[in-house]
DNA sequence: ACAAAAGTGTTTGGAATACACCCATGC
DNA sequence: GCATGGGTGTATTCCAAACACTTTTGT
């Protein structure tokens, strides 16, 4: 198109990143997926996996790959958050970034907390180091959406195994949500939103009676959710 | 900086947009403020009001800048939905766009609507036209974001005049929410969530018995909300 | 048999719903 | 006095919270 140039130069243009945090849940603690910065500004630092989006792909597109090349994590829940365009975020230029999160079984990923092979590592929520740019904004928006979220969609079966406990789901809950719940109530919520599918088998050697385990029924889900049903946790 | 320009060619830098999807309450109906585009793409076509961002302000200081010029609103309540980053949502280039919804005493701007000297316009939001770009979808995600909202924030008050009726917060919530509340159980409710201050005067001219204003509580609110008080409607 | 967590039922209080009558005002 | 919408009270239903005992398993 014959203006194309002509319009390119006669607005601002800035550089535009995503960036992703990552929840992962180790049974007991909510835990965030961090980067070490190689490079600078903010050299050494944690920060979220993110990058400059490319021109052929959109923000999730961007925040997948990024998620993807810089810590193996793939095909997972994503939603984006918001966009955050404080003027001085980036001390090297104006960089507007557009945030995402992500949900985790973080059973499938956990080669990669802890070791020394990459600069990717859990961090317990309660836990997190001083974070490059504004990166604690974007958690503690990150953390306060997922509160809203959990309550009125069943996100955190993303965050568990195929197969979990009814103490494990429980413990997700409080966990994100930060209150305690009376266990047997917990039980009787849960079962009577009929999304869980009680399974055969049970946890192994234990040294009390073993819990069985469940299932999310997601097809039942997508079903209730079309005829406008309505979950509340 | 001497690496500014380097790393300004280095990463591809994309068109970043605001846009603005303004509610306002006629007393009986939702409405949108939209302009009538006058130059292409999608010239006579309607849209939010929105523009690119500048360089040296947020993108929420661009779309009230933007709200301002185009349609002559401000000091208005206004959040961030998120970003849209579809690859081809404007046809000149690729532009990202960040987009906001407003809430707006409609009364206050009433000069702007239906008249010739502005290309604004109120549409009920079930008369809505054929949108420019992909602001169909924006105001979609608009529409579901401000119902979830108004459950748990009093937001409402924000597209009310400083003082009104019961009915007419009745059947504000009655617009958005698109279900029909018992009058009886509606007043009990609101009235003891103790956030509205009963007013003396009350509607003049009515040829039935006269309803009395109220006003919304904002100190006790943020009060209550400052104390970790959860709304719920 | 005992420790430790799983699994289950009942009671109770409070909130949401359903519902009907009187009040004020203009015509 | 009548039509119109405003203002209030009560009975019922249902859901959430509080709470205790039995079951399973390994040691």
């Amino acid at each position: 198109m014959a203006t194309t140039k002509e319009f390119r130069s006669k607005y601002w243009h800035p550089a535009v990143t995503v960036d992703c945090v990552i929840f992962g849940f180790d049974g007991a603690n909510l835990n965030i997926l961090l980067i070490q910065r190689g490079l600078e500004p903010y050299i050494g630092r944690w920060a979220f996996p993110g990058g400059f989006i490319k021109e052929k792909e959109t923000a999730e597109e961007g925040a997948r790959r990024e998620l993807k090349e810089e810590t193996g994590v793939e095909n997972v829940f994503m939603e984006q958050l918001r966009a955050f365009s404080g003027v001085d975020r980036d001390p090297r230029e104006r960089v507007i970034t557009i945030a995402f999160y992500a949900l985790v079984k973080l059973s499938d990923y956990n080669v990669i907390g802890g070791d020394d092979a990459s600069k990717a590592q859990w961090f317990r929520i309660h836990e997190i180091p001083e974070l490059a740019f504004d990166h604690d904004s974007i958690l503690s928006v990150a953390m306060s959406h997922l509160k809203q979220k959990i309550q009125f969609e069943p996100i955190g079966f993303e965050l568990l195994s195929d197969k979990f406990t009814m103490t494990q789901l429980q413990t997700l809950y409080e966990s994100i949500l930060e209150i305690r719940f009376d266990r047997r109530n917990f039980y009787k919520k849960m079962l009577s939103l009929d999304l869980l599918i009680p399974l055969e088998d049970k946890v192994p050697n234990t040294s009390h009676r073993a819990a069985r385990y469940f299932s999310f029924n997601r097809e039942k889900y997508l079903e209730l959710k079309e005829k406008g049903f309505r979950l509340e946790f």
